[in-house]
DNA sequence: GGTAATGATTGAGC
DNA sequence: GCTCAATCATTACC
């Protein structure tokens, strides 16, 4: 063995910090000659100290010679000693934390987005709440959805191969310290408890990088949702169809622009307002979104044209010829009987008058007996009759005394500002009211 | 850039 | 809870 001689000629080292070598060596338990000892123990040291400076073999070597080093025992104790008096200052630090409650926030947050936890379409709500919010009616809305899932399915993906980077780093260095450690436990005094303490101290070295990790994904959620959820006034248009579905229902029933909650599911359906949505979602929650934009629409559509009805003659006239058109066509192939207020009845009511058009609510309502929502037929009808008012309010023969015009220029539109047929069966009254007062042909 | 149109929001009233 | 009215904020058009 080539080492041994290096090892008891090597330089020697000051002992000033090791008394209980010292001590070893003036006990005698370390043999009698003190010097020569001293000597010995000061190039072991030397030796430890530089081991790291050496290349691998050569360190390996000389780490096999100081393990069968005479003096390793003396040193060992030694060693043992200094453990003693150190090991009270760092007890205490043992004592496990509680779990920290920001990591928990975290944690339940990448959850709830569907970042962390098995993959389940997580975000989609947000993601459809915020395509519909922004997209609104028509197919933009589908497709902005799948942005946003695409590009948190990118931050999932992100978040798990960075992760597992983690895990696996953390795993690794865990491994590679316990072995050292135990390697390490064959020159100095180290007990299991200390490697799982070290273990410990590695593995919360790791959760705060991984802290560090979510927070930062957090963030990235929370840029990606407010990016598309407080785009909610960043409006789009509702496209063209759309826009001709809702105002066709408006014009058509113009005397009671009020769509039930059937009716308008059925506007949103019919406006392609469906969102295109994925098997995972939430679609009450969609479908009242929807709901609320048609409302939204009809809200803003009753008042703009209450305040500016001049300004949606044009409009008016064009839907209300379009749905005269349609209800020709829809009689012409339907039952006459059925249809009170087919264009034939129109044709013949060039001399629609008031009392007439009246009765022919009244006689709608004894037919139909519901709303507008009640059936097709009664849609129809109502369509017809809306139209008609509106179709005689435009035919210039009439004088202005005809109170056609009273009841479409505001149609339906009472003193008070509001639309007079009040969706309510008790708005129903005797066909003998006065001029300009419409009967509910669409009661609820 | 100015302006009209329009979807959304808000607060009050019922 | 719904509607109205006012308003905001954005888009579309010139």
């Amino acid at each position: 063995m080539d080492e041994q001689p290096r090892l008891m000629h090597s330089h020697g080292v000051g002992m000033a910090g090791h008394p209980g070598l010292a001590q070893h060596m003036q006990d005698g338990t370390a043999g009698t000659d003190g010097e020569g000892r001293k000597q010995d123990i000061g190039d072991i040291l030397q030796q430890i100290m530089t081991i790291t400076d050496q290349s691998l073999d050569e360190a390996q070597a000389r780490k096999h010679a100081l393990n069968c080093h005479r003096m390793k025992p003396a040193l060992f104790n030694v060693l043992c000693e200094i453990k003693e008096k150190t090991v009270l200052s760092i007890r205490g630090a043992q004592e496990e934390e509680p779990p920290d409650p920001q990591l928990m926030r975290l944690d339940n947050m990448l959850l709830a987005e569907g970042v962390a936890g098995p993959e389940k379409g997580g975000g989609s709500a947000a993601a459809a709440a915020a395509a519909a919010a922004t997209g609104g009616i028509g197919a933009d809305n589908s497709a902005e959805h799948s942005d946003y899932r695409a590009k948190l399915s990118q931050i999932r993906q992100i978040y798990h191969t960075e992760l597992e980077k983690y895990e696996q780093a953390c795993n690794e260095f865990t491994t590679h310290v316990m072995n050292l450690l135990r390697e390490q436990s064959r020159t100095r005094p180290i007990s299991p408890k200390e490697i799982e303490r070290m273990v410990s101290i590695i593995h919360r070295k790791f959760s705060s990088i991984q802290m560090q990790l979510k927070q930062s994904t957090c963030e990235a959620v929370m840029i990606l949702r407010s990016r598309f959820l407080d785009a909610r006034r960043k409006r789009r248009n509702f496209n063209k169809q759309a826009t001709e579905i809702l105002n066709e229902y408006f014009y058509s029933h113009l005397s009671n622009p009020y769509p039930s909650e059937e009716a308008k599911e059925e506007l949103a359906k019919k406006c392609s307002i469906t969102v295109s949505q994925g098997p995972d979602l939430p679609s009450d929650c969609i479908l009242s979104l929807l709901l609320c934009q048609v409302s939204n629409w009809f809200g803003n559509k009753r008042i703009r044209y209450k305040k500016n009805i001049g300004k949606f003659q044009e409009e008016a006239n064009m839907y209300a010829a379009r749905t005269a058109v349609s209800a020709t066509s829809v009689s012409a192939h339907g039952s006459q009987a059925n249809s009170p207020s087919t264009p034939n009845s129109a044709g013949s009511a060039g001399s629609f008058n008031m009392s007439n058009s009246g009765d022919l609510f009244m006689s709608v309502q004894s037919l139909n007996g519901d709303s507008y929502q009640g059936g097709q037929v009664g849609a129809n009808i109502q369509s017809q009759v809306d139209t008609l008012r509106h179709v005689i309010s435009q035919t210039g023969g009439y004088s202005d005394s005809l109170a056609a015009s009273q009841m479409y220029s505001p149609q339906g539109i009472n003193t008070n500002g509001g639309w007079q047929d009040a969706p309510t069966p008790s708005s129903v009254t005797s066909p003998t009211e006065g001029p300009g007062s419409v009967h509910s042909d669409t009661s609820n």
